[in-house]
DNA sequence: TTAAATAGTTAGATTTGACTAACAAATTTA
DNA sequence: TAAATTTGTTAGTCAAATCTAACTATTTAA
């Protein structure tokens, strides 16, 4: 096998730092991968060697054309996985980012361009995020945070950044779903609390929530 | 992890053959898995430590309950998957084996039994193999091949020995699908050649071909 | 602007699962 | 039953991906 789950899961997170910083380093990956320093050093290396970075001692470490079109396979993958398992086999949103990881080493293009087809070619995945299509390409439109949001205005709830499966029980708790319509009462100075009015009833949001909601 | 997808290879071969033989010996699961013979023994030795096979030097190998169990459970996900490709996903079913080879390795258990349940809790596989329920049990039922009968009997196909993606493309050629019933005109004494008539046509299917034909 | 802290690298060990070469036991067959 | 063949085992090597310990380069801050 050229490409084993190991450098698959080095080239991803690779590539999510990439899209914030264009420049990676070495450190931030292991903590990702939690990995020591060294273990990502080599395969850092490796990687380079497979033309998937560019590599030079000391210096940040940069992802190719070619490395980002495999991360974007896998990304898609992943995501295609988990549209799925929400769409198809009805699986909560917090439940399919686990099996996804899983999934996403699959090899076979058909199973997932099966999903895919079957979905209907969905462009984001149950949290938000973009899929990338079978070329890699993907929807790049930018949403704002809600915590960058005004008193008075009306936005709609369209992807998350930052998940963890805690978070998005909280949402369900709180009737958060993609989609929900929500009016920005007051913003209270101090701590950044907002207090919105959704689906028939008001809620009061922490700062560290709202600046994990997309919206538009 | 305690079981690798290696171990979990290994384990399915020596199932596999225990059910024929009881009795399981390095040299054939060698030749099940394309590697050489010390790889087996090593690895033999490694399952035999984890208490799912019994070990003597120079002795035949023996499945331990707990064996079997495991095994279980991996051809459960491995046919499951077959079934979901096959009815879920629109595959024929010559084209999911080698998906499902990739997917008994997934170990998220809620995955397989969301499976189960949407395809209504299965007893066999596309191809007429029993599926493990999720305790590991499965039916015993057993078919007589089309070889075995008679001139004059008329029986339907249930399950497929030793199966190839060749051959089920060839079945498909044939028309020939599990459940179609098939009346046997005449049996050449001298090759086995058997003539038989079904879904309004006869056809002569080889000697070869009724030895992988499980019919009752 | 140098000392301290952080980030990155090298060397060498470990584990897993494979391999070849050499050998030993068991079975088959002449 | 002795020789030949087949089957199974041991010893030692290798590659992938990890680790710790020790070291070097770069960045930050006193």
């Amino acid at each position: 096998m050229t490409n084993s789950q190991s450098i698959e899961n080095y080239l991803k997170v690779i590539f999510n730092q990439a899209i914030a910083t264009d420049d990676v380093n070495t450190t931030s990956i292991a903590q990702a991968l939690e990995v020591s320093l060294p273990s990502v050093n080599s395969m850092v290396k490796k990687l380079a060697g497979m033309g998937l970075l560019e590599y030079e001692k000391y210096k940040p470490l940069k992802i190719t054309a070619k490395g980002r079109k495999m991360a974007a396979m896998i990304i898609r993958k992943h995501r295609l996985t988990e549209m799925y398992l929400v769409e198809k086999m009805g699986f909560g949103w917090e439940e399919v980012h686990e099996i996804a990881e899983q999934l996403e080493h699959i090899q076979s293009v058909a199973f997932f361009d099966r999903m895919d087809e079957i979905l209907g070619f969905p462009e984001r995945d149950p949290h938000g995020s973009p899929i990338p299509n079978s070329s890699g390409e993907f929807a790049t439109q930018k949403f704002r945070l809600l915590s960058d949001c005004q008193p008075n205005e009306l936005v709609t709830l369209k992807a998350l950044s930052k998940t963890t499966d805690e978070f998005l029980k909280y949402l369900n708790s709180k009737g958060l779903a993609l989609g929900v319509e929500v009016e920005i009462l007051k913003v209270e100075a101090y701590d950044k609390n907002m207090k919105v009015a959704y689906g028939g009833k008001t809620e009061v949001l922490s700062a560290l929530v709202c600046s994990k909601l997309l919206v538009s």
